[in-house]
Parts: structure tokens; sequence; C-alpha cells
DNA sequence: CATCACTCGATTGTCGACAATTGCCATGAA
DNA sequence: TTCATGGCAATTGTCGACAATCGAGTGATG
């Protein structure tokens, strides 16, 4: 298995080092192995990847730019920690932009296409026979299934925005609180629907159904991190 | 009248090189002083800024991150140029987007907000009465408007991707394609009945009312583009 | 004992130079 | 004339070093 990421919207060729040390540290970050909240330091990330300061402070800014780090001028970077608050407005931008994709989808996307997303479909179920109760093959199924749709807007802005800013979040927050419980069916059997409506041509109701399953995801997510909240505070009582 | 741009969603303190050269550049490319599919090399710029090519590589860096420059590796770097297709694309994200802001702003807009909001809006009263036909200043006031509701959903998330990514991309546009005939006038008064709906705390038409709006503007540009195409098209005959 | 100023170590910001890659242009052959 | 090929200049990528700034720790003082 590599450890590049599994999916690239771009296909730069990683050529430069930069680019290439830019993926290695988004991958750490999305998944887990840099804490959110933890701070880093240029001469400490240079030593670890071997390479000097700039190619790294050029990675660094992407990673600004994706929001994976936040930086204060001669103070430092730190991995982003989303807060509730944020994590629930991340949710509210993608209902609206997700929303709009499935509609640009259903109007656009080719046969080959919804063919691609009904194997991804297929796929899911498989997974979810075999491993029952396992969220996180679901969920990353998930974010397949959403990128595909994505790209089936034909939006390259729409791309940009949600495939290479915002999904990276969204696997960013998955390492603090994954779905689970009777989500993970309910959200497969919306999936269907959302297929079968962009198959259709319907674009209206695809986008009415993209933007409840967004929000039913967001709803779970919030009840999930609420619970784990007053986990923690029950804990530290 | 300063050089820097009006508004700031974030307040940096400029202090660092890059920062400065970076809203310099980005004040440029929107102003149209670096035309649209124009050339930029780093040795050029460090002599035109007076700055090495560290800190002038970052500048870029953001700027590429806000979509204003095109880079591709070892070949180097040209002004982002809209084409009709993109153009379109960037008003449909729009009109996602700020319906949902919208919709928040009609939700969380404190009072002192909305009071803003009417100011801007009496601001371009007198405007639209002392220089009628002159579409630029409208424009510009159109931007503050649309920037004070993307504030008021208070969803810092949509500030940042609306007002630090995109915002900017709008001004770049204008440069090429100015909003004009009976078009103000209309945006005009969606306007006074997009902040009567937020002042009433009616979110579903202050979603509407803003979608419309965002999509009437988009087919005005639409129909502008194909005008200009038309016209060079005639012109080279 | 708390508070403030200062010093020092570490980190970030900036710079100039060198290496690697690209695109252009001249030269030559079919 | 047209196309391929080689060299060359310019630009980009990378590096190490120096200067500026910040935060923590230390000590002095009320």
């Amino acid at each position: 298995m590599n450890t590049a990421a599994p999916e690239q919207v771009t296909n730069p060729e990683v050529r430069t080092l930069a680019e290439r040390v830019f993926q290695q540290l988004q991958d750490a970050i999305v998944r887990g192995e840099l804490a959110p909240g933890s701070k880093i330091t240029e001469p400490g990330l240079s030593r670890d990847y071997g390479i000097s300061r700039g190619p790294l402070r050029e990675a660094m800014r992407r990673l600004e730019a994706h929001r994976l780090i936040e930086r204060v001028p001669h103070v430092g970077a730190r991995v982003v920690k989303l807060s509730m608050k944020e994590l629930l407005e991340l949710f509210d931008v993608r209902e609206a932009l997700e929303s709009m994709a499935a509609r640009l989808a259903a109007e656009h996307m080719t046969a080959g296409e919804i063919a691609g997303l009904r194997e991804v479909l297929a796929m899911h179920e498989r997974q979810a026979d075999l491993k029952k109760g396992e969220a996180y093959f679901q969920r990353e199924g998930d974010l397949d299934f959403h990128f595909r749709i994505v790209q089936g807007s034909h939006n390259k802005m729409l791309m940009g925005l949600l495939c290479d800013d915002l999904y990276y979040l969204v696997r960013l927050y998955r390492t603090q609180f994954s779905a689970s419980g009777t989500r993970p069916q309910r959200a497969f059997v919306e999936h269907h629907r959302i297929v079968d409506a962009i198959e259709a041509g319907d674009a209206e109701l695809a986008e009415l159904l993209m933007r409840r399953h967004v929000s039913a995801s967001r709803a779970n997510v919030a009840d999930r991190y609420a619970a784990t909240l007053k986990q923690e505070a029950e804990a530290t009582t």
C-alpha cells in the first residue's frame, strides 16, 4: 500500500520536493499521525523529512491554504483542531455545495460516470456485508461517493473547493469522531436514492436528497460530538 | 485613497514582507494592472518590488491558493484568465454559498449588523442618484453588500471561502466585463428585499431571494460575456 | 509572595548563491 | 521549405547562512 493519498483530483506528477512533502504532511495530518492542535516547527520537520526549509515552507503555505494548519507570523504553526462550531460550519458549507453538485451531476453526468458510481455503491454493499458495524470503511467509501458526484458536476470551481480544500478537513474530523450507530445503514440507502435521482436526470430531487443526506450526517456528527464532550466532562469529574 | 483592499476579513497587521507583497500583487491583479493571462516571472517581480525571491515565492503560493494565478512546475506562473465556462461556474458556486449565507444571516445577524447593512444600501442610493449609469461604484458597493451578508452569517468557514477566495475572482472578472444596462437598478431593489427578509428573520425567503439575485446576476454576466465575444468576432472579421 | 524587567535560546523571516529543468533558437539534413 | 537536433540562455527549485522576533526562564524588586 502506497503512502500517497488515495485520490488526487489533480495529477501533478510529484516532481518537486515541496509537492512531495506537502502530500506527505497532508496525509500525516489526515491520518492523525500529527495530532490536531500540536505545534509543528520548521527545523523539526526539516530534520524529519531530510529537506531544506525552503520547500518545507512552501508545503506549509499550501497546508495553510487548505486549512489543515494555522500559522501566526513570527510564532509558528500548529495542526488545525476543529471545534464543534467549526465542524458544524463545515457541514453547512458542504450542504450548500454538495446539494448543488448533485443537481449539476444529475444534469451533466455521463453514462460512464454513473456506472462508476453504481460500482462504488456495489463495493460498499460488499463491505457492509463483510464488516457490519465497522464504520471506517463505510465512511471512507462515503467520501468516495461524494467525491465522484462532485466530479460528475463537471464544475471545476466546485471540484477545487470541495475536493482540494474541504474533503481533507472532512477526513480530519474523522480522526476525532467517526460516525456509527445506525447512521451508516441509513446513509447507504440515501446514497442509492441519490444515484437513482441522478440517473433519472431529476436534478431537483437529487439536490433535495443530497441536502437532506448531508444535513442528516451533520446531525449525527453533532450528536456524537456532544456525546464525546459529555463523556469527557464526566471523566474529569 | 489607500491602495490596500477595502475590506480584509482577517487583520494580519501586515508585518511580514511576504504578506505585504502578497496584498500588493493581489491588488494589482484585481485592478487589472497585471493583465489576465500574462506571464509573471520571479526575477521580474523580485526586481519590481525590490525584494528577494523567498518572500515572493510565498506570496505567489498564496496567490495560487486563492486561484488568482496558475503555476506549472518548472515552467512558470501566469495571471488567471477566466473563461466564460469558469466564470459561470463561479457564479454557480456563489449561488449555492451566498444563498446559504443569506439564510444564516437572517438567523444570526445582530441588530447592529443589520443597521450597517442598511447604511450600505443608503450609500448606494446616494451614489446611484449622483452617478446614474456609472456601474463601477454600484458594483463595488454590490460587493460590499454581499460581503456584509456573508459576515452576518457568522460562519467562519463560509467567510473564509467567500471573502478570502472567491470575491477576489469576482472582482477580477469585472476588469473584463462590468455589469450595466438596467441590471444595477434591478439589483438595487433586490438588495432591499433581501435586507427586508433578513430583518424580518425570514430565513427561507432571504435564501430564496439571494439565490435569485445571484442567478440573475449570473445571467446578466453571461449575456455581457457573449456579447463581448460576438463583438470581438466581428472585429476580427 | 507576587510581579515585572531582562536575558537568552529557539524559531521564524529574509537573503544570495548554486543546481536542475525548461523553452527557444540556430544549425543542419531530408 | 520543413522538420529534427543540439546547445544556450533564462527561469525555477533547492540550499545554507544571517538577521529579526518571540516566548520562556531567571532574577530582582515592591
